[in-house]
RNA sequence: GCGACCGUAGCUCAGUUGGUUAGAGCGCUGGUUUGUGGUACCAGAGGUCGGGGGUUCGAGACCCCUCGGUCGCCCCA
C-alpha cells in the first residue's frame, strides 16, 4: 500500500497540548468563575452563522466583511460563514429568540473565531475568544460593570501587571459624526505629509489615522482636531458617569484621546486592556459600547456593550497556572504485581484522588520513570527473592492530603 | 495582499571558503549497573538534509521556483 504524504493543518490552526493546552484551560475557567461571580450568564451559540449576519452588521466596507471572512455556500446554497466575531451573533440571537424580555441582558461566551489573515504572533485564523455583553441597558454603570469585571478577570489571571486599561469616548452619533467630519477636513488638508496607509485610512476609516504607527502620521494626529471639542453635553455626562465608575470600584485607567474602534455601530465608551509584552499585539481585551449595531439587524434601537479577549493572548501572559500534577504513583517493580497495581491505582482514582500507574515496559525502568514525573507519593510493589513487598514514599513533604493517602494505602492492604 | 528572516533524526540544534559512508544532546526501545533508587555505561530504532529544477567533477551548504514556519505591515483580540 502506498504511503501518502500526512496532510498538513490549516495555517493559522493550531493543535494545543501540554502547557500550551493547560494555559488556555486555565484562561476559560478563571473566566466562566469571574462571569459568575458578576451574574453574567453563560451562553453557547453556533460557530456559523448566515452571512448576512455578519455582512449587515459590521458593514460591507469593512475589511472584516471585506476580505477576512470564511464564507461557503451550503448545499442548500445558502451563504454560510465562520463567525470572525462574537457579538453580531449574540445580537442575532437576541433577537431571533425574544430575549428582549430578559433585558438588560448580562451574557457571555467563549470559543473558537475565524478570521482569514496572515498569522503572526499571538493572531491566528482560527482564534479563541471570550466575550461579555450587557444588552438593552443605556446606562453608563453597565460599561463600568463590564470594566470592572474585566479588571478582576485580569487581577486574577495575575496579568495586571504591566496591563493598563485605555479609556476614550466617541460620543453619541452626532458627536461622532461631527468629529469625523472634522477629522476627514483637517487630514485632508495635510494629505501631503500622511502615510500611503493612512490616505487610504482617509476614504475608507479617517479615525484609524489617529493611531497610525507611522512615525509619519504622529505628528499630524497629535495636533487632530479632538473629539472632546464636539462632544454633546450628554456625551459628556455619559463618560463622566462611566469615569466616575471606575474611580469608585478603584479600577485605574487613562484617557487615551486617539483611541478609535474599527466598526462604525460603536458609540460613546471605547476601551483596551494593552500590554507591551506581546510584540505588535498589543491589545489584551478591548470592547466598547455599540448603540446602533441591532437595529442594523433589523431590531429595535437597542443600546449595547460588550468586550472581547483573545483566549490566546491572554494564555501567553499567565504565570499563575498549575499544572495537573500527579498525586499518587504506582509502580509494578515486577509483573506479577500488575494487576494488583491496577486494582491499587484504580482505588485510589475512585477516591478522588489523581493517580497513575507504571506497568508497562521494562519492570526495573519504571520507578525512575514514575519518580520523573514527580508525583507527591510513590508507591512501590515489588517481588524480590520470592517475598512481597510494597511501599509507600513521601516525595513531596508539603503535600497535604498524605494521611488520606496513607490510610487508604493501609486499609488496601489490611483490609 | 505586501515585506523580512528561517526549513538538517520525534524534539533542540552542530555541520568549517561546496569535498568521501550526515553528527551530537534530549527523548524512545532493549541490556548491564545501582537497589529506596530521578545514577552511570552499552546497544538499537529513527533522516529521500521541506519539495522541484539549475550551477559544478562533486551541493545539506551556491542560484531560481515552490511549499511550509516565524515575525512585522494592513486590519484586528
Amino acid at each position: 500500500m502506498a504511503k501518502i504524504q500526512t496532510p498538513q493543518p490549516v495555517r493559522g490552526t493550531q493543535d494545543m497540548f501540554g502547557e500550551t493546552e493547560e494555559r488556555f484551560a486555565h484562561v476559560v475557567s478563571t473566566f466562566e468563575r469571574v462571569r459568575r461571580l458578576y451574574g453574567f450568564k453563560g451562553l453557547q451559540l453556533p460557530v456559523i452563522e448566515p452571512t448576512a449576519v455578519f455582512a449587515r452588521s459590521l458593514g460591507e466596507a469593512t475589511d472584516v466583511v471585506s476580505k477576512e471572512m470564511y464564507s461557503f455556500e451550503d448545499r442548500g446554497g445558502d451563504s454560510i460563514t465562520l463567525r470572525p466575531e462574537f457579538t453580531a451573533g449574540i445580537a442575532r440571537a437576541y433577537l431571533t429568540n425574544g430575549w428582549q424580555q430578559h433585558a438588560p441582558m448580562k451574557v457571555t461566551a467563549h470559543g473558537p473565531l475565524f478570521r482569514y489573515e496572515r498569522p503572526q504572533k499571538g493572531r491566528y485564523r482560527q482564534f479563541h475568544q471570550i466575550d461579555a455583553e450587557i444588552i438593552g441597558a443605556a446606562e453608563p454603570a453597565a460599561d463600568v460593570e463590564l470594566l470592572v469585571m474585566a479588571d478582576q478577570l485580569l487581577y486574577e489571571l495575575g496579568i495586571k501587571e504591566g496591563v493598563t486599561l485605555e479609556l476614550n469616548t466617541l460620543g453619541d452619533a452626532e458627536s461622532r459624526d461631527a468629529w469625523r467630519a472634522a477629522l476627514v477636513v483637517y487630514f485632508t488638508d495635510h494629505r501631503d505629509v500622511l502615510s500611503e496607509d493612512s490616505l487610504a485610512r482617509l476614504e475608507k476609516n479617517p479615525l484609524r489615522i489617529l493611531d497610525s504607527k507611522d512615525p509619519d502620521d504622529r505628528g499630524v494626529a497629535h495636533a487632530a482636531p479632538k473629539i472632546d471639542e464636539f462632544l454633546s453635553g450628554e456625551a459628556q455626562d455619559f463618560f463622566g458617569a462611566v469615569t466616575a465608575g471606575l474611580d469608585a470600584a478603584g479600577v485605574a485607567w487613562t484617557r487615551n484621546a486617539k483611541l478609535v474602534r474599527g466598526l462604525d455601530y460603536y458609540r460613546h465608551t471605547a476601551f483596551e486592556f494593552t500590554t507591551d509584552r506581546l510584540g505588535a499585539q498589543g491589545t489584551v481585551l478591548g470592547g466598547g459600547r455599540y448603540d446602533g449595531l441591532i437595529e442594523n439587524l433589523g431590531g429595535p434601537a437597542t443600546p449595547a456593550v460588550g468586550w472581547a479577549a483573545g483566549i490566546e493572548r491572554l494564555a501567553m501572559l499567565v504565570d499563575n497556572w498549575f499544572p495537573v500534577r500527579t498525586e499518587v504513583a504506582v509502580v509494578a517493580e515486577h509483573s506479577e504485581r500488575e494487576v494488583e497495581a491496577v486494582s491499587l491505582t484504580t482505588m485510589y482514582r475512585r477516591a478522588g484522588f489523581q493517580a497513575e500507574q507504571f506497568i508497562t515496559g521494562s519492570p526495573r525502568k519504571r520507578y525512575d520513570r514514575a519518580k520523573k514525573i514527580e508525583p507527591a507519593i510513590l508507591i512501590s510493589l515489588d517481588l524480590r527473592d520470592g517475598v512481597r513487598s510494597h511501599s509507600l514514599n513521601l516525595l513531596d513533604q508539603g503535600y497535604e492530603r498524605v494521611g488520606d493517602v496513607t490510610s487508604a494505602f493501609d486499609s488496601f492492604y489490611i483490609g
